[in-house]
DNA sequence: ACCTGAACACCGTTCAAGT
DNA sequence: ACCTGAACACCGTTCAAGT
């Protein structure tokens, strides 16, 4: 796991290989596939590992939008902290392989804001989608700004601010107000306005 | 383009490999290098292809609300009609190449909501990361159901029916109403109370 | 203009066999 | 319990050469 995480951050997702893993190790490829069915396996727990990381800061007040929002920021700072690590979290997670833990904890603090269980966890995926897409993004661009792969005015023009801490709150703000204003319109008891209706299955 | 997109459809993203193409074209592998320069190139003409498939239903009101809901559904519609479809396009769009048109459509979209365009751009943008995690999350489950694979717990459960349209027009409603929030707090041609701030660089 | 042939430098995975 | 050796069935890409 350290050979691979070191491999992964110094070198990136495609230098990733299960031959080259086994390389560092001094060992013949085929010895990984004693400690690991596959390499699947293998990334999603370097996904674990990458997430456990997130630890979110202390917030000072219950409110459970800040909460959340502490969540969704501690998650970034976790992905940022490996190369490619969005890459490896939404990929193993697209597989439905581990990595249910970063849901479950936004899940967890929306539902300290009152909603029930489902509105909360969809509510938790869509968070997720946005900070897993918004990091990928991040991170693809920090690297190719490092290679030096402009791409037509592809680049950081300020204008198109896509990455970075800012649009990241923006987006985040944008979902959790949207949360909030769930909140108000539903009539409590009786029928919420806007809510995952019956066609949900 | 035609082939590839066939190949794409029946077999999955994993199988669209340029030898594979090459053998339905009956013509060598290195034949494709005079077509295209590589495979990501090849990959960012059948993302835009399936991308330029994605035309909103017309929105009776001019709404600009119900505008930009049509235009996600129409690109959710899009990336559902060729297998992979999201992952594609993602993945094309984390590496800088094409498939801008997306993100401009949702922006054109946001702007005539009386957005000004750096925060109709990043909101775009937040739009674009929800949508194609949550069709990629949808059509990883789609395939995962059709091979059996359930891998604990995880598939269709109706209490996290995260994937599905409902939870898609859920997640789409959160943004919005956030967007329209973020309207309303604003003192026009004052200081906006939540906006990208001069941190944004 | 468009393609072949042949090669280069890789992949993930399996499996009998060793210690 | 943990690893080697050798193989299988692949990859993307380049490039001289053909027509």
């Amino acid at each position: 796991m350290a050979a691979a995480l070191a491999i992964l951050d110094e070198h990136g997702l495609p230098d990733l290989t299960m031959r080259r893993l086994a390389a560092t190790l001094d060992v013949q490829p085929s010895a990984l596939y004693w400690h690991f069915a596959n390499k699947q396996t293998l990334l999603a727990s370097i996904a674990d590992q990458i997430v456990s990381r997130a630890v979110p800061r202390e917030v000072r007040d219950g409110d459970w939008s800040s909460a959340t929002r502490a969540e969704a920021e501690a998650l970034r700072d976790a992905l940022l902290t490996f190369r490619d690590g969005a890459e490896v979290v939404s990929s193993t997670l697209a597989l439905g392989l581990g990595a249910g833990e970063p849901q479950s904890r936004l899940a967890a603090a929306i539902r300290r804001g009152g909603f029930d269980p489902q509105t909360s966890e969809v509510a938790a995926a869509a968070l997720l989608h946005f900070v897993l897409g918004h990091v990928s993004h991040e991170q693809q661009r920090l690297q190719a700004d490092s290679l030096g792969v402009v791409a037509e005015g592809h680049s950081a023009d300020p204008a198109t601010a896509i990455g970075g801490r800012a649009a990241f709150d923006f987006g985040i703000t944008l979902l959790l107000t949207g949360l909030e204003l769930q909140l108000l319109t539903s009539t409590p008891g009786g029928h919420p306005t806007r809510s995952l209706g019956g066609t949900a299955q």
